[in-house]
DNA sequence: AAGGACCGGTACGGTTTGGTACTGAAAAAG
DNA sequence: CTTTTTCAGTACCAAACCGTACCGGTCCTT
């Protein structure tokens, strides 16, 4: 539970911008925690038990079917929560939602979240607005995915995890970009090469810094940007 | 505007599930309109005019970059109703929408829909189950971009469309079915020609007929299924 | 009925990516 | 400090798909 006077520490951009009145719906039901890496958030058909209003780390979202295909829809950072069908009205999850860089958040029982929307009109309308920029996240991923290069669509990743990020060091293995991205992991590591020969990024085992931002956002060209403004405008006090 | 005694006629799911008591505020709004292949109903970053609950006919939702890559990010028939942002308290388009099969609805303004959403928490509910609805079929569009072959895409795209159809035939050309899946017009008549071959289809010019959905399914795999399943539990009365 | 636009069948080389697998190096486990 | 596991670099062939193009047939227009 977090106290009013605590919101000043806050980094999540939901919790920022929700009004006095409305955090005395959500605050008092707010649990600070640690997420690791690989920490599941949500499983598939089961019901979602908690909303995370993230403050450090990227959670992925991903999309999975009856064959076990499975490929990221969206990832999620301290600019919004997990949990969206929640706000839409749904108790279970469709998705697999799990940390990819472990951090921390403040969670909410999926009861107390329902019953705060549904006390106030405003926090629903916030809350929509940023499963709205969650919605037009996965539109480009699908975008992405069926039209970008994997060089585009792994820049792409990389930037939207930077956006999500405190330092330039994404602690990820060639192995989880592959599946996130939906491709080989051998594709991944001669990208990652490709990258690393232009001077765009430094690799370690296990890790890999961006040097070069600007590099990277050339690579992804449109395919990256979108959904990022997107969401500064839903969220722009108006 | 629509009688309350002519709901019996009405063919749209949602139009259909809205309580009596909510209906009032729907239902005096609604125009009946004539949709025409390639009717524009939404333009990228413009305003969003009218919500259309579709009856007959399907609308193609394309997501649009600065580059002007494009993919179809879902389609909407007689089981839901365009201008999903409107739900989500945006006025304003992000994707191309336009029927991609010509047919009929009803649609209400921008702001008769919003001020409906606003005096009543059920009717609210069952729109964002829709929305949900909606956002679960992008995301499996994301992976089916992402992990399928562009047999599995089209028989996908194929089996969506028949699902909103009241005929076989599909009054399309591999040009356009080449837009909406992202993939060379050539490859989607080779793909076309295959399902041809095996007795799945039928074609003519503009044209193409199922003829063994069963097939379809079975290339279309676990591509397919899933956001249908999903939808119906949304929309299930419990 | 003639002209023009549209549609679809086909082709070909080139690029991208997948599937698979082997390897050495680095980190973790014991 | 050794063993085991994990990770990344690399290779090879095959499949899928793209870009482009040509062309004949069909439909629409006038």
């Amino acid at each position: 539970m977090l106290e009013a006077h605590a919101r000043a520490g806050i980094r999540n951009r939901l919790l920022h911008k929700i009004s006095l009145p409305d955090w005395d719906l959500i605050g008092p039901h707010l649990e600070t925690v640690t997420l690791k890496d690989r920490q599941v958030i949500e499983v598939p058909t089961k019901p979602i038990t908690h909303a995370y209003f993230l403050e450090i780390g990227v959670a992925s979202v991903v999309a999975v079917d009856a064959e076990d295909h499975r490929i990221e829809v969206g990832v999620i950072g301290y600019e919004g929560l997990t949990g969206v069908p929640l706000i839409m009205g749904d108790t279970r999850a469709q998705h697999s939602t799990y940390m990819q860089i472990g951090g921390s958040g403040h969670r909410i029982g999926a009861e107390a979240l329902c019953s705060a929307i549904a006390k106030s009109d405003s926090l629903r309308g916030l809350m929509l607005k940023s499963a709205q920029g969650f919605m037009i996240q996965t539109a480009h991923t699908a975008l992405a995915n069926g039209r970008a290069k994997l060089e585009q669509r792994l820049a792409r990743w990389l930037l939207m995890a930077h956006d999500r990020m405190t330092t330039d060091a994404v602690p990820l293995t060639h192995e989880f970009l592959a599946v996130m991205l939906g491709v080989r992991r051998a594709g991944v590591t001669v990208a990652i090469h490709g990258f690393e020969r232009r001077g765009l990024v430094t690799t370690r085992r296990g890790q890999l810094t961006l040097v070069n931002r600007a590099g990277i956002e050339q690579i992804a060209g449109s395919f990256y940007g979108t959904p990022e403004a997107e969401l500064k405008r839903l969220l722009a006090d108006k």
